[in-house]
RNA sequence: GGAGAGGUGGCCGAGAGGCUGAAGGCGGCGGUUUGCUAAACCGUUAUACGGGCUAACACCUGUAUCGAGGGUUCGAAUCCCUCCCUCUCCGCCA
């Protein structure tokens, strides 16, 4: 969510963001509703307080008078008038608010000084790291998931519906182990506190991390009790501190946290349909960095770098993809996506997506922090990425360590969390 | 799910229609005293949104905020209703 006053007083640079984003006009128009809004906000709330200004003197007046035994039902009649036209005139105000506050949910967040406009074409690869294996006599992960037993999507079919897996014998130790793995390695190595927490969220939290109210045909909700599956830990987590004002020395300040994330993927049906590389719930391990503004941009290098170092040690090649504006998520101002070869499916995945949320997200859930004593609570700038989410993982180390007699070698970080060398 | 008790500033805690943005205490900050520390004493201590003045801050001013939302009233932390959360006991449950 933007600031109000950016309304006022940047628009043409919260236009020309939009722009960048691809934005049609609808969006563009909802910008200059929202100007008239802002003004018509402003002199309600002046006629508003004004009244309750004459409210509040009038009814001091009437105690004064009470006191000292006097008469004072004329004051007590045009206080009943003020109260009237101050209930119509917050009728009003209550309005445009709503539709102010509704129009600022929907805007996305207005992107980084270089990133570039346009869509998804106009990304650009900003780092390569390891050799892509040649993609000759790779079979893809599916078939070599299910003649190792470890990966049944027949089964999970059955019990779920498609878009759901279930893993087996070393395949479920696998996603154990590579639970362990992540959170061990950002934890321990990397810095960050360790959360496990709630998968169920109330509306509150959604609409702090942006989710909603724009994409709630993309969450699972439980109706009866409005809470929502998170479609990643980034929303639990993010809200840990929302509606707070956090110690200055706490920043920068990690989180990471394992949890089954649930997506819905309205609109993506026909997409990445085979294996694994498209469900409906699927693991992650998530980074979260609360940061001053000043250092957000060092922070999604920082964390960026921690999600590659996860790719570097199980020695999966991948590269480095810095998204244009137009293909940057809603909340995000700059976003690094992380893609690692597969070479039995012939592409590359996404397996992280590391974003700096600016005070994007801090505004809507309203994390702040005092630099100093004395100083003015700031917002401080929210960052996530994931380090790494499991099934395109799982699909590249199963393709990227096939051999020939369709066994998989386990790398070398990977074996002491799964005892043992080799899937087979 | 049932019965009860409660939610007040950074924290503890008073207040039970008007003089209460809110006593008192703790903590924090500034100062006096002091060789240093401690103690004592004095002062200060929120946030948001408007308006004025500014290059901007500061400052001045208004409004709001006592879990949330509605209602009663000239006037609500205080009375009424609904909801949320916490605690205790009972039931149920992994």
């Amino acid at each position: 969510m933007h600031d109000m006053r950016a309304l006022r007083e940047q628009v043409d640079l919260l236009r020309d963001a939009m722009r960048r984003r691809g934005a049609d006009d609808a969006l563009l128009q909802l910008i200059d509703r929202g100007e008239d809004l802002d003004r018509d906000r402003r002199t309600l709330i002046q006629a508003v307080e004004e009244r309750k200004a004459a409210r509040n003197t009038n009814s001091q007046e009437v105690a004064r008078r009470k006191k000292a035994k006097e008469p004072a039902d004329e004051l007590i009649a045009s206080g009943r008038e003020l109260g009237e036209e101050i209930a119509r005139l917050e009728g009003e105000l209550d309005a445009v608010e709503g539709e102010l506050r509704a129009m600022l949910l929907v805007l996305p967040n207005v992107t980084a000084p270089g990133v570039p406009a346009g869509g998804e074409e106009c990304n650009r690869v900003v780092r390569e790291w390891g050799t892509p294996r040649d993609a000759a006599g790779v079979r893809p992960h599916w078939e070599v998931g299910a003649a190792l037993g470890i990966i049944d999507l027949e089964r999970a079919a059955k019990i779920s519906g498609s878009g759901f897996v279930v893993y087996r014998a070393l395949g479920a130790r696998l996603v154990r182990a590579l639970i362990n793995f992540f959170i061990e390695l950002h934890s321990r190595e990397h810095g960050y506190e360790e959360i496990w927490p709630p998968i169920l969220v109330n509306r509150a939290t959604l609409t702090g991390t942006g989710q909603l109210p724009k994409f709630e045909d993309d969450v699972y909700s439980v109706t009866v009790d409005d809470l929502f599956l998170i479609p990643t830990a980034e929303v639990p987590v993010t809200n840990l501190y929302r509606d707070e004002i956090v110690d200055a020395d706490m920043l920068p300040k990690g989180f990471v946290a394992y949890t089954p994330c649930f997506r819905r993927e309205a609109g993506s049906a026909g997409k990445d349909t085979r294996g694994v590389l498209r469900t409906h719930e699927f693991d992650k391990v998530e980074l979260v960095r609360y940061s001053t503004p000043e250092d957000s941009a060092n922070q999604l290098e920082l964390l960026t770098r921690h999600a590659e170092t996860a790719l570097e040690r199980l020695g999966i090649p991948y590269r480095r993809k810095l998204l244009a504006a137009g293909d940057t998520g809603f909340s995000s101002a700059m976003t690094y996506d992380l893609e690692a070869w597969a070479p039995g499916v012939g592409a590359w995945l996404e397996v992280s997506s590391c974003s700096n949320c600016t005070d994007f997200q801090a505004r809507r859930a309203n994390i702040r922090f005092r630099a100093a004593k004395g100083e003015k609570p700031r917002l401080v700038h929210t960052l996530n990425g994931s380090g790494l989410a499991f099934p395109r993982t799982i699909a590249c180390l199963l393709e990227h360590y096939q051999c020939s007699d369709g066994t998989v070698v386990v790398p070398e970080a990977l074996r002491p969390y799964l005892g043992t060398d080799r899937l087979s």
